[in-house]
DNA sequence: ATTAGTATTAGTAATTATTACTGTTTATAT
DNA sequence: ATATAAACAGTAATAATTACTAATACTAAT
């Protein structure tokens, strides 16, 4: 993968925020430093940045977002403002137990708690 | 909600099967029975169906699926053969503990394990 | 049974998120 | 410096879903 300006602007925006931005976030900002970026940059730039495990995607309903932090943790999505915030679970040994019992080879846990932020009391 | 043939057509077809099936899927069953049902009904009869909280939707990526187990439970995503599979994890006292921690308050919890299944040793 | 009111429909257009195509630009190894 | 191909901007295409509209069909009241 070769050095590209805007692939190194996009990554850094991705690590800039805690707010796991969409593509079209990624695309608002980029357009700053770089105005004639495409949107089919960033979109392809992300699935780059993502297939070489630089970032990680998550999917909110039909919308992926990004994050830089591919530490295993888990999300809460607020329905009444849209915000996605990392939370730790404990996952103990699921892997293991899943294959024991179903053998099916768990590759991903992804694990989203629905609901009411602390902002909204 | 007034009755329609073609909506308890299409909760019929949602409740015949264990694949959570999607909008497209429920769509090509439903035309054998109504062949000019419009895939605009289907959409819109699955929406009505889940906010009435007679079937459930899941998000499979960007693809919803529609299933008419409304217990709590989980699924096993095969990334092979696409296939989704339930699964009854133990949650716990999640709820309270995200409440307690976090201050936020879970209405849904929704966890995929993504993987192999078991067709594919 | 007929009528009136409106929820629902089929058909189609529009929207949203994302991917594909194409001719040009640019990083980088020689 | 030059060659090569990766990456780009711009645009078109696709997939999933939602919105619009005139016609149809439930259903409650006459
Ligand atoms: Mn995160
Ligand atoms: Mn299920
Ligand atoms: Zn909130
Ligand atoms: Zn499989």
């Amino acid at each position: 993968m070769r050095y590209s300006h805007q692939r190194e602007t996009i990554r850094e925006i991705v690590f800039s925020t805690n707010s796991h931005p969409s593509a079209d976030w990624v695309y608002a900002r980029a357009k700053k430093a770089i105005p004639n970026i495409s949107l089919g940059t960033v979109y392809r730039n992300l699935k780059q940045l993502t297939d070489q495990g630089i970032i990680r995607v998550i999917h909110d309903g039909s919308l992926a977002r990004y994050d830089w932090n591919k530490e295993p943790h888990d999300h809460m999505k607020c329905t009444t403002c849209g915000s996605m915030v990392d939370i730790k679970l404990p996952n103990g040994n699921l892997k293991n137990m899943v294959k024991n019992q179903h053998n099916f080879e768990v590759s991903d846990v992804e694990i989203t708690l629905i609901g009411k932020c602390n902002k909204h009391d």
